[in-house]
DNA sequence: AGCAACAAATATC
DNA sequence: GATATTTGTTGCT
């Protein structure tokens, strides 16, 4: 099944599979320690474990047992004696050496200008619509520079994940326009059109210190994760962890500047705008990605 | 004033 | 001893 395929049997708001693969998610995240079989979990959930075990597999591209794997691994403190915490190592390692080496969505960022950012937006035409993710709805945002805002919800969060994206630039103008949006929604969330040489054009905008931020995010390779005070010291303000925080938390282009990337410096996740467990979602589909490409 | 942090110190098993 | 929980400090919006 063609990822786009799939895209359109997630389109209805309840009962997706990211619903599903969503509340597994939330289940070993939360019980990781009594490692919980996925009849145990299937049970709860009140399907087959066949079926979770599908749902799950198709979505991830790794059993529920390997995404435990990966995802618990944000308490195995001894994997960040080294910079770039790897994920999962044997991916990691394909990753790299395979001729398509996958890396990111290949993105030109411009920065806009302070002037805008100052005028909270004004004089801006924002293009929005709402896309089907293997995350959830996909609420995306452009300019006809580029992309320049992506927000996620489920269900009926639309209105409320749009004020919250509108809260940033209030004064812009906001056109809604999912022809315009869809081009973006199903590059990005296809791994298998990253190319570098149909780049994706994004524009950032923010203050000074979050845009530097926001570029220090561009760098971590797919799968692996940074710490706060690591991006810190990189960007030339070591003891700024905190202000980083801060800022990956205002990355209004979640997923493609991927601040899920950003974890504590014990390996904990700690926070995620748009909830713990997409997080851990968004780091679980990514070593999934690796491990077939 | 308020944070998606951190390191060191202290309490708990 | 290894882990939880608390406390002081921190830089930017």
């Amino acid at each position: 099944m063609t990822v786009a395929a799939r895209f359109e049997a997630d389109i209805t708001p309840t009962g997706t599979d990211y619903d599903t693969v969503r509340r597994v998610i939330e289940r070993l995240s939360r019980d990781y320690r009594e490692q919980p079989t996925l009849e145990t979990i299937a049970a709860d959930l009140g399907r087959s474990p066949s079926e979770v075990q599908k749902t799950f597999t198709r979505w991830a591209g790794l059993s529920p047992k390997a995404f435990l794997q990966a995802v618990t691994l944000d308490n195995a403190k001894h994997l960040l004696g080294t910079e770039g915490l790897p994920l999962l190592d044997a991916s990691l390692e394909l990753g790299y050496s395979g001729p398509g080496r996958l890396h990111d969505l290949f993105v030109t960022h411009e920065a806009m200008s302070p002037g805008v950012w100052k005028a909270r937006g004004e004089g801006l035409t924002i293009a929005y619509g709402y896309h089907p993710s293997p995350f959830g709805t996909a609420l995306m945002m452009a300019t006809d520079r580029g992309l320049a805002g992506i927000a996620f919800c489920d269900g009926d969060e639309e209105e409320s994940a749009f004020e919250d994206m509108a809260r940033r630039w209030p004064k812009a103008a906001y056109v809604r326009d999912d022809a315009k949006t869809a081009p973006y929604a199903s590059r990005v969330f296809d791994p298998g059109r990253w190319r570098a040489d149909e780049p994706l054009r994004v524009v950032m905008i923010g203050s000074d210190f979050q845009i530097r931020v926001w570029e220090a995010l561009l760098d971590i390779p797919m799968g692996r994760a940074k710490t706060y005070s690591g991006i810190a010291g990189e960007i030339g303000s070591p003891k700024a962890a905190r202000a980083v925080g801060a800022a990956v938390g205002r990355n209004p282009l979640s997923f493609v500047v991927p601040c899920h990337r950003a974890i504590g410096a014990s390996g904990a996740l700690t926070g995620y705008h748009w909830g713990l467990t997409r997080k851990r979602a968004m780091l679980g589909w990514e070593t999934g990605r690796l491990g077939a490409g």
